[in-house]
RNA sequence: GGCGAGUUGGCGGAGUGGUGACGCAGCGGAUUGCAAAUCCGUGUACACGAGUUCGAUUCUCGUACUCGCCUCCA
């Protein structure tokens, strides 16, 4: 297979990927916080990382990829649901509470994603599960000189690190003068960040040397990935958000601590979503979580087919026009490829571009081309490298909203549609015809003739009421 | 204020130092009782200005506009 280039942020380039281990590739993306239903914003990331998996299994075997994605379930929004159900007069104590919450949108989270084509990752680590982890690392950075205990927080001294910055193309001093927040008084520089920090009684906490507290945000990561991964390992990824602070001041306390300058050997960095050509938020109304999406009828492989027409480095605009075209070509070529057989390997012009950077829309044009080209085997094998075509997506098509009872009237609206063609044809008068097929429309079918064969195909219009008002006339 | 990204035909969206992909829509044709679907054909696009060059949409600089991050949002 094609050698595969990635841009690293880190460089600002695009490089050849070459992984430290053939044998044991491994890619560490940062996950959700699980507070909420996942928005469709988060997806974009478990897409596009979900893509490139895919790929490095397809290069180096499937045995020989691990992908990380960790559970970010220590958070003020969780502990406030957790405090909210208590006072509502929910049972258990408030760990209790805090972890049904975590469960439950854990639950959510798989099930969303599961249902855009995801993988689950090898390893899905929880922060809860690391706190040992994250309490010695903290401890560690103490003792050798790079974090500092103040007013009974834990923090990371930005100074003590020389290439603090280097990642997100910044510099301490341009962020201290340019730093909108007011600084807390115990920071010895205002960009040092919080490792840990006290918890009060109505807040989670574990037992630590600094006393009863919780971590803070960034610890986690270098904690699990060096768990997992050990020291070095090749591919850290996440959303452009996470850039700065998340994966800078994360880079700065792995370095620190061993890893040296050479902790992810490559960092990506997808762009963020918009939504009707707009920032998604919830002031604006254009809000929405991937399983209202899902909710609305719209199919598990359209929404990622949508995700992934734009490449990952540019913003990703979610609008209902490319919902529906996308959906058009998947149609298309759903019916070309049912009850083929996929070929035994992916298209080498394809692999190609997705190779470059992951130029997933360069590579759905080549499937197009391969539609067009009739080759169907190959056109599904390929798709199938970007979780398209697959056998777990499949279904939706036939799905429109028509039961199986449903086919039985649609077939014999079918027959009654053939007679009275048939009849037509020979008095000249198709009258009735037109007016059984403009039925049929209105009811949400989409009528195929042809001089042989009529055919009745539900669409996402289906509207079973109306077909059952149908009626024969008298044709 | 600091840092960064972007600006391609009606829409979406790749790519390239030299006859400007691809998809959708549109238009023309085949087909059809008429349609739909399908097939064939069809497009005077690369924000603006300057520079480098035999030649720039592609490289450099500047301008305008848009967007993101700097606030534990992917």
């Amino acid at each position: 297979m094609t050698e595969i280039k990635l841009y690293n942020t880190k460089t600002r380039s695009k490089e050849v990927f070459s992984p430290l281990d053939v044998n044991d590739v491994r890619m560490y993306v940062c996950g959700p916080t699980v507070y909420d239903r996942a928005h469709i914003g988060n997806a974009r990331p478990v897409i596009v990382f979900d893509v490139l998996y895919r790929l490095l299994r397809e290069k180096y075997g499937t045995d020989h990829v691990r992908y990380a994605r960790n559970f970010t379930d220590v958070d003020d929004k969780i502990n406030a649901t957790a405090a909210a159900r208590k006072a509502a007069g929910a049972v258990g104590t408030l760990e209790e509470l805090v972890q049904e919450r975590t469960d439950e949108t854990i639950a959510w989270y798989l099930e969303d994603m599961g249902a855009l084509g995801n993988l689950e990752p090898d390893h899905a680590p929880r922060a809860t599960e690391y706190i040992d982890e994250m309490v010695a690392m903290s401890a560690m950075l103490i003792e050798q000189g790079h974090a500092y205990e103040a007013d009974g927080h834990v923090l990371f001294d930005v100074t003590s690190y020389e290439n603090y910055g280097s990642l997100s193309g910044r510099s301490v001093d341009d962020m201290t003068a340019g730093a909108r927040v007011e600084v807390a008084p115990y920071k010895r520089n205002p960009m040092d960040f919080v490792l840990w920090k006290p918890s009060d009684e109505g807040q989670p906490g574990w037992d630590s040397p600094w006393g009863r507290g919780r971590p803070g945000w960034h610890i986690e990561c270098s904690a699990m990935a060096e768990k997992l991964f050990g020291k070095r390992f090749d591919i850290h990824g996440g959303g452009l958000d996470l850039a700065f602070p998340h994966h800078e001041n994360e880079k700065a306390q792995s370095c620190v601590c061993g890893s040296e300058d050479d902790f992810a050997q490559v960092w990506m960095h997808n762009e963020m979503l918009q939504v009707e050509g707009k920032k998604m938020s919830k002031s604006l109304g254009n809000f929405f979580s991937v399983q209202e999406l899902l909710g609305k009828g719209h199919a598990g492989e359209v929404i990622r087919f949508v995700y992934l027409s734009t490449h990952y480095r540019k913003p990703m605009d979610w609008t209902d026009r490319k919902r529906a075209d996308s959906e058009r070509t998947l149609r298309q070529w759903r019916a070309q490829v049912s009850g083929v057989d996929a070929a035994n390997t992916p298209d080498a012009e394809f692999l190609l571009a997705l190779g470059d950077d992951l130029n997933t829309h360069g590579a759905i044009q080549v499937l197009h081309k391969l539609s067009r080209a009739g080759d169907a085997a190959l056109l599904k094998r390929s798709a199938q490298v970007l979780g398209l075509l697959t056998d777990e997506l499949d279904g939706w098509i036939t799905q429109s909203g028509a039961q199986s009872g449903d086919q039985e009237r649609i077939e014999q609206v079918e027959d009654w549609l053939r007679a009275a063609r048939n009849s037509a044809m020979l008095s000249g008068n198709f009258e009735s015809v037109d007016r059984l097929k403009s039925a049929a429309r209105n009811a949400g079918l989409e009528v195929r003739m042809t001089k042989e064969t009529v055919e009745l195909i539900p669409d996402a219009g289906f509207d079973a009421e109306k077909l059952y008002e149908i009626k024969r006339g008298d044709a």
